[in-house]
DNA sequence: TTGTAGGCGTTATCAA
DNA sequence: TTGATAACGCCTACAA
């Protein structure tokens, strides 16, 4: 009498003389009491010898919920965002949710990878999107949304900031780092920035200049990356290099880790010394960055608590009505400090107390 | 007439008054001909109109297949994994398949963690199950591959070696390793292997003698770290370093790249200078490792490559009669040269051919 | 080439 | 406290 299928609820009912609604009560946490204790125990024991496993197929038919969640990032094989999908992961295994995960930097085009993904997810009849690929200029978000969607952005905002996120308060962010250099007595500092078109791009330079302005401070010079890569720090620090004898610093901040050790091979294919030469902060505090040379003085920010406080909001709001929690939550950064900042050569130390000496 | 709902097969048949079998039909790549062209196109823009989207759910009830597959990997946030999801997603991507994703290194019991996630997966009836996460002695494999269920292991395999798997060629990488250090000239060379418990850790260990007994050599030392984290390294470096007297080495291949960068901090602390004093290698070639000081010699290891491939075979298994595809493929490692690695002080130069004059 | 009927395994709503 | 019945949306014979 060899089953090679699956037992379902009838098996089990049909085993013990029962309907199967019972069993299916029995089943259920929320029914179970409903159900008296020594037919449960026999319900109970009889599904575990029969090795019945429940149908998620046909209870998210029946109930019409999926207990799924479309996830769209870039690509996680960018640092930043394995410890944000684990922080998801978490918060849905909590609820007995499963994330659906998509990558959206295809070869072929991003709008287009994102399309077709968000399509195979609604076919799954996912219950919201978790979405940290999100570019100042996305419309497909707003498109989603009016369907219905329940969304929430991670890490990144779109432009017009209907849609709630978690994001990182990078205003806060550039003002630590800011905050760290004039303190170690820099007063001319530039700022590697990145894409104006991501959120995070733009947020950090305005925090960067507002940072400075807190000081009386104005940038030494402002150079915006190509990318969050290496590559396009190397590039963007040879841009900040050629025009120092006009506009000279001594310390550069970045918007991003990847930029920053892109800009640290500059100085020293340059010939310039980290942190003697020049200081250089970086952003994201990724792994790793403690065993670079010199070890690279960074913000950290919270990815994992990003992801999983992004997942526990989607969650709660598919419980209350829509429209409930609507709010942009922003998670404080910290600074890291390591090798790559000192006090500028030229500088007295411990200047921190006169802003205006430069 | 404002639908909330999706529209199903039935609207939209209901809209062009034809049965939904037919718009059932239409709609399935493998029957479309079946269908008059243009009742076909109408039904292709009653459908888009509409803004039909197909129920996963109810598909996958009716086939009996959910076009998902369960991954069970350890932690996303330790490097090597990340590759390895991407290739599996971009594998499974092209059949239409999603991937169920679970961490089992949890706070609490690891086997407690996978059979909770090994049990929800089944809920979701995954058609089978990317296992990147297998020790030498899980029984719990063996239990599910008994009850019926199709599996692939990446990059380890369990003790047994009769699931299929996909892994590096770790006998080949530690020959590339070794044969890289001894053309350099070294001839005492110490091996930090990884857990026993790993089948990685000990094909590595394994590979690491073999190599050198080609070259006629022994190991001069041979210490296990813990697990495959900087702390580890740093402590079975400390081991080596207090033998280092009675059992002299030049070099140093650790298991993995974690342990060779705890491995490099303890020999920093020591006063050793890398790779002047002691060359090391590491295993795995992850990310930022050109960026660390000095820039890590690694064995480069597919780890794209082997998602891909495992999601590929899993993928054609399950089309296939069972036990058609039971192979372990290995994919072939490669040799970064690095900073990490040069000629010992007191060999002479280029001494590739006298393999004996230790 | 299209329509009909039944079932996939569950939940929900009544009725008993 | 338990049972009966009808969805949920799709697929697959088989009939027309």
């Amino acid at each position: 009498m060899l089953r090679t299928s699956n037992p379902t609820l009838q098996d089990v009912a049909q085993h013990l003389g029962v309907h199967k609604s019972t069993v299916s009560r029995a089943m259920d946490p929320a029914r179970r009491h409903l159900v008296k204790a020594d037919l449960l125990s026999r319900v109970e024991a009889a599904a575990k010898t029969l090795g019945y496993r429940p149908n998620h197929a046909a209870a998210a038919l029946s109930r019409g919920r999926s207990k799924t969640i479309g996830v769209l990032l870039p690509d996680i094989t960018n640092p930043v965002f394995p410890p944000i999908l684990r922080g998801i992961e978490d918060a849905l295994d909590e609820e007995g949710y499963f994330a659906l995960l998509a990558n959206t930097s295809r070869p072929e085009s991003r709008s287009h990878a994102i399309e077709q993904a968000v399509d195979r997810m609604q076919a799954q009849r996912v219950e919201g999107f978790l979405v940290a690929t999100a570019s100042r200029d996305d419309v497909w978000l707003d498109a989603l949304r009016q369907s219905g969607a329940r969304i929430v952005l991670i890490n990144r905002t779109d432009g017009r900031g209907h849609l709630p996120a978690v994001i990182s308060d990078d205003m806060l962010g550039m003002r630590l780092a800011v905050d760290h250099l004039v303190a170690l007595g820099h007063r001319r500092i530039a700022h590697l920035a990145g894409p104006e078109s991501l959120s995070t791009g733009m947020a950090r330079r305005v925090g960067f200049e507002q940072a400075l302005h807190n000081h009386g401070l104005v940038a030494a010079q402002v150079v915006m990356a190509r990318a969050y890569a290496i590559e396009s720090g190397e590039q963007a620090m040879q841009q900040l290099l050629a025009a120092r004898a006009k506009q000279p610093f001594t310390a550069v901040v970045a918007a991003n880790d990847l930029i920053a050790l892109g800009a640290m091979q500059t100085l020293r294919a340059a010939g310039l010394n980290v942190p003697a030469d020049i200081s250089i902060v970086g952003h994201n505090d990724m792994p790793l960055l403690d065993q670079v040379h010199p070890p690279l003085t960074s913000v950290r920010i919270q990815h994992y608590e990003m992801g999983y406080k992004s997942a526990r909001l989607l969650l709660d709001a598919l419980r209350e009505r829509p429209g409930s929690q609507d709010a942009t939550v922003m998670l404080p950064p910290q600074l890291r400090v390591r090798g790559s900042t000192a006090a500028p050569v030229q500088a007295a130390r411990g200047s921190t107390a006169a802003p205006f000496q430069a």
